[in-house]
DNA sequence: CTGAAAGCGCTTACAG
DNA sequence: CTGAAAGCGCTTACAG
């Protein structure tokens, strides 16, 4: 382990030159001398020494990813394939501008805090806020930037990065509206406990407006979560006298749920139910037949939260900030068209 | 920020005893003046500096979870959920013995040793590791203990934990041969490639021998990866005058693949054509019929390379160790009985 | 049980 | 363009 101040004395020169040469501020030292001492780091293999440069810079370099833990089982939220996705293209990106990534798996606020002012994180992304309290008290409290992804209160500045959710309902119901379809389900948690569920509830409610329909309260499947739930919903379907001829599902692995109890009760899929999941998961490509999907573009996403942090971190005016990404309609077997 | 310095100041002692305070070392401060110090440090909420520790102490407290880029795409690795839940369990195990994970992607042993040595990082934990002449050059040349996940090597001293492959191999064939299938095919990824599939593929060939059986050449489908290749490996079978009554797959996704290759060309799983998989991830449960797979106890697997490392870490000696772990079939519907 | 000194490896701020 | 000084916030090693 070499240290600059060895590379300093062999090369004949100050610590400061070094410094200097190892921090690219060229126009500080000589041709002559940067070469010289480029030489003699690369014979050594020096490396520095961040928690050094942390301590005396005030940048420690490093972002931290805040992973809240499931509620009940506490589980780490990297279980999520969706959420393993995102934090391993932060990491990627923040890795070509110089930046290290801690996780923080987090229950309280205050571990957070002091998660933070242990290592003097540079910034945080906070992925997959579920409790809008802990939300809140984390953009207030954070000492340096956070960017929240798929969260966004209006009263107060913060940095968000959000799916245009409102318009995935709306897409995904005009979808099936085009093809015939005209009493649509709609299944997911709770409306009210989520935002993100409640905008597609709404652009769900939009594209019915158009073609002159009002949501069917019967058709409105709200409290269920994951396969589980979709299997429950599935039941209520096939036992329905009126059933719908299509469903949304506000997450893949619930449609999944409805798919599959709806084949085990000798419904085909797509002819007797049509049927749109969301979030173009692993598992929706895997079933068969195929699951018609709304897709977020995860990466971009991730890049949209690395940039608007970069930029918080560098420039501390940029504290208000706000990207909506778009949705599209990843089209696979599991719609067919309806004639009444 | 309030430091350690200031706090000194306050109690009206040295710097030394409330560094002993923080660092629990009772032994060396009497309990009033520890009482004191700590009712300070509630106080102010005072965090320590790990920066600054880690240049003073030789301990950094930080592990390194390396992830290899994949080949091609260079993606990260933790687009693979079964990635993302060990690295959620081993963040979470760390967390709780007071270290902190840092994220690592690489392509070159380089990387990995720059990454080392600029925070002193403490130990590291490699996942899915790819090429072996990667992982055994980093193995020789990692400054601080490394614990291999998935690979071994007989011939360097290593820490790794792996999984009983070959039993897994062994009993899904055993399962399907005590449910009369006698016709078995074996798919997965070149099995030369991987000393993972090899393995699996002996425990297969194994089970078969106790039922004077022996492998027949056109039921070993070598090569195919992720769905894709179940898809081909489907339609192969799908064309096959002698068709297997049951195949293995050596990853769910492949499972999948054949197993909506066969639906779709009018074959009925499991009537038809019995499928078990490997690893138990999302997909598994959420197609249908849900599929039976050997699983691991990842969380498990996580735990044992943890207290691996951590053993390694507090002493030197501990630098070749080995771990395997079993593995059990999860029964679902893509199994059914036959009879010749 | 307690403390004064020195140092970890770097950077900042200031002089020249 | 170059450097000497001071300091970042802690711990180690040594005395008492």
């Amino acid at each position: 382990m070499i240290t600059l101040k060895e590379i300093a004395a062999e090369a004949g020169v100050s610590m400061m030159t070094v410094s200097n040469v190892i921090n690219h501020n060229w126009a500080r030292v000589s041709p002559e001398k940067a070469e010289q001492i480029l030489a003699i780091i690369d014979k050594y293999h020096y490396v520095p020494n961040m928690a050094a440069r942390s301590l005396s810079s005030k940048a420690s370099h490093i972002v931290a990813v805040l992973l809240p833990l499931w509620y009940e089982t506490a589980d780490s939220l990297l279980l999520d394939p969706y959420a393993g996705q995102m934090v391993g293209m932060i990491e990627m990106l923040l890795r070509e501008k110089n930046y290290y990534v801690m996780l923080c798996s987090f229950k309280t606020v205050e571990q957070v805090l002091t998660f933070q002012s242990n290592w003097q994180i540079d910034g945080s992304i906070l992925i997959l806020p579920h409790e809008d309290a802990i939300t809140h008290e984390l953009t207030e409290k954070s000492a340096s930037p956070l960017v929240v992804i798929d969260r966004r209160f209006e009263d107060l500045p913060m940095l968000s990065v959000l799916v245009d959710d409102e318009k995935g309902g709306y897409i995904a119901t005009k979808y099936l509206l085009e093809r015939g379809h005209r009493r649509i389900g709609f299944a997911g948690p709770n409306f009210k406990d989520s935002s993100v569920i409640q905008s597609r509830y709404n652009g769900y409610v939009r594209a019915l407006g158009e073609y002159g329909l009002s949501p069917d309260p019967e058709l409105a499947f709200s409290g269920y979560y994951h396969q589980p739930g979709g299997e429950e919903v599935g039941k209520i379907i096939v036992g329905m006298e009126r059933r719908p001829s299509a469903v949304i599902a506000t997450e893949d692995s619930i449609a999944c749920g409805i798919i599959k109890m709806c084949q085990k009760k000798s419904m085909r899929i797509p002819e007797d139910l049509s049927v749109i999941g969301f979030d173009d998961s692993l598992p929706a490509r895997l079933i068969s037949p195929g699951l018609t999907t709304v897709r977020q573009d995860i990466q971009h996403k991730a890049a949209c939260a690395v940039n608007m942090l970069l930029n918080a971190i560098s420039d501390s005016e940029k504290r208000d900030d706000s990207v909506t990404l778009s949705v599209e309609i990843v089209e696979r077997e599991s719609v067919a068209s309806w004639a009444e």
